[in-house]
DNA sequence: GCTTGACTCTCACCTAAGGGGAGGCCTCAT
DNA sequence: ATGAGGCCTCCCCTTAGGTGAGAGTCAAGC
């Protein structure tokens, strides 16, 4: 029968001898007999089809105590999993592509045309809100539930821009501390209470009249799901409102781009009717004291 | 002045004290004083530009050892250098996820179409070649190397696959075994010799008939450039090569899919004239016995 | 001036996935 | 039976920090 040694076995398998003992020890790969006396490991020859997808699922660094569940899982659920898990591979790439360019562009001299600041006024307005302390995976769920409640629901159309629905992150969004995020939809002053009374879920308030800076985020940036980290877009954006405060001898501190203070605001310009997808602009937004 | 703790630091870095303290150990980023009293470390306010970078950096995944290098050269030439990186972790990007998507296409149970294998007869041919021993980077300078030699100088035109240049990979080729690797372009057996005297470079040898199974290539998998390790591709179209031989019932070690015994040919169906970039089609072939 | 609480220090150990080597058995072919 | 090469375990090393212990330090309030 086709019983192998160990180092017959890494050379059909193209996989290391250490590599080869250290799954024996954490229970991915064990050798059919181990020889009590000696320790000898042999393996099967069948077994070179389970360690050729080893080594591919390696590859893809997916970690060992991973690879071990989705050997014993069903194949099928195991692609599913691949799949979802390459999904977030792919958008960390992106992030990771985006920060490449910047640096670049920052290092090499050039002034990016990506993320260019601007500022505006934003006069006294009324909103219907939904605020809510969150984790990283709830912002994007809080974000969702905000969307399905406008659905679908009565809503007077406001000026492009205007009425862009918009959230603030009141504070940091981590592991370790909880926002709140809060999302906002201006809508008209007139008939606010008539409107508000659609939403009981929404609460309702007026925002004052402030400035803010802005950064327009690229529109292949924009999270497109969970897990879909921002951070990089938040990073960058806040890099480029640094750098141009500094510029117009601001404090950069004065612009508060701790969100503990004012509260950074991330405006959503979608279409009518709202969907999760209709985001067509997307700005970053610090207001300044 | 702007003197601040390393907690006060890492707040507006965005860097954790113990990478900061870390940063330090290395000489990436050293803080500007040290009590030599207490020990406590505190940061210039001017160097928190630096750290941001830094941070930047180790978000593209770049060791510290090589950060600490950037950083004290040339901002145009730190440019390039990520430039380059970049690229080649696009293109490691780019086999892993023709990895993910054949892992998912082979655990769903679909036949995948990519990597779908035929035999074919080569008849006895003549061929003009530049064998060497290679390691992997020399592997891609040979290629280079061969292409220049038959670029701009006579070649009848053979039809179309007849006349595809191909490389031979006799020996692995890796960090500790160096092939060698043959490249070889058929020309017609009539004039052999006159045609072998305009490139004193070649050697010419008569290569037997005999049969070839062969995988074509995905387009978009092709090297285009060193350290673009083809050994993604390398390894599919043998997993390929295997399951059709097992599939056939033949043994698949009489493929001897080890480059050691009859020596694994890459095809390269390159235009007239030919340049590094010109080959539309790519195959990956293996002698049977 | 003292206390208290927050901050910081060093040191040592931990992670994941192995690589490298030392010292000692084991197996196989001659 | 003997040498060569294969294999064993054990220990330390890598990267970029994270975690915790125990001790020292800083600044504010009293």
């Amino acid at each position: 029968m086709g019983e192998v040694s160990i180092g017959e076995f890494a050379r059909r398998s193209r996989l290391s001898i250490k590599a080869l003992r250290l799954y024996d020890e954490l229970g991915v790969l064990i050798p059919t007999r181990v020889d009590g006396q000696s320790g000898y490991r042999y393996y099967d020859d069948a077994q070179l089809e389970t360690a050729r997808l080893v080594a591919m699922l390696r590859q893809l660094e997916i970690p060992l105590a991973t690879i071990k569940e989705l050997l014993v899982s069903d194949p099928v659920d195991a692609a599913q999993w691949i799949t979802a898990h390459w999904r977030q591979v792919e958008s960390a790439h992106d992030a990771r592509r985006e920060l490449a360019d910047y640096l670049v562009n920052l290092l090499s001299g050039k002034e990016s045309t990506m993320y260019e600041v601007a500022t505006r006024e934003i006069p006294e307005r009324t909103l219907l809100c939904l605020k809510r302390n969150v984790d990283e995976p709830g912002a994007w769920a809080l974000g969702k539930e905000f969307v399905a409640i406008l659905r679908d629901r009565p809503l007077p159309k406001m000026d492009g821009r205007a009425g862009a629905m918009f959230s603030i992150y009141w504070g940091e969004v981590s592991a370790d501390s909880d926002g709140p995020v809060e999302w906002c939809k201006p809508i008209p002053e007139s008939d606010a209470k008539a409107l508000a009374s659609h939403y009981p879920e929404l609460s309702l308030r007026t925002e004052p009249a402030h400035r803010e800076a802005y950064v327009e985020l690229p529109n292949d940036a924009l999270p497109t799901g969970p897990g879909e980290n921002p951070a990089v877009q938040w990073q960058l954006a806040s890099e480029a409102l640094r750098a141009w405060a500094v510029e117009y001898g601001m404090d950069p501190e004065s612009l508060s781009l701790r969100p503990e203070d004012l509260g950074i605001r991330i405006t959503y310009l979608a279409s009518e009717p709202v969907t999760e997808a209709s985001a067509p602009y997307c700005d970053f937004a610090v207001p300044f004291a």
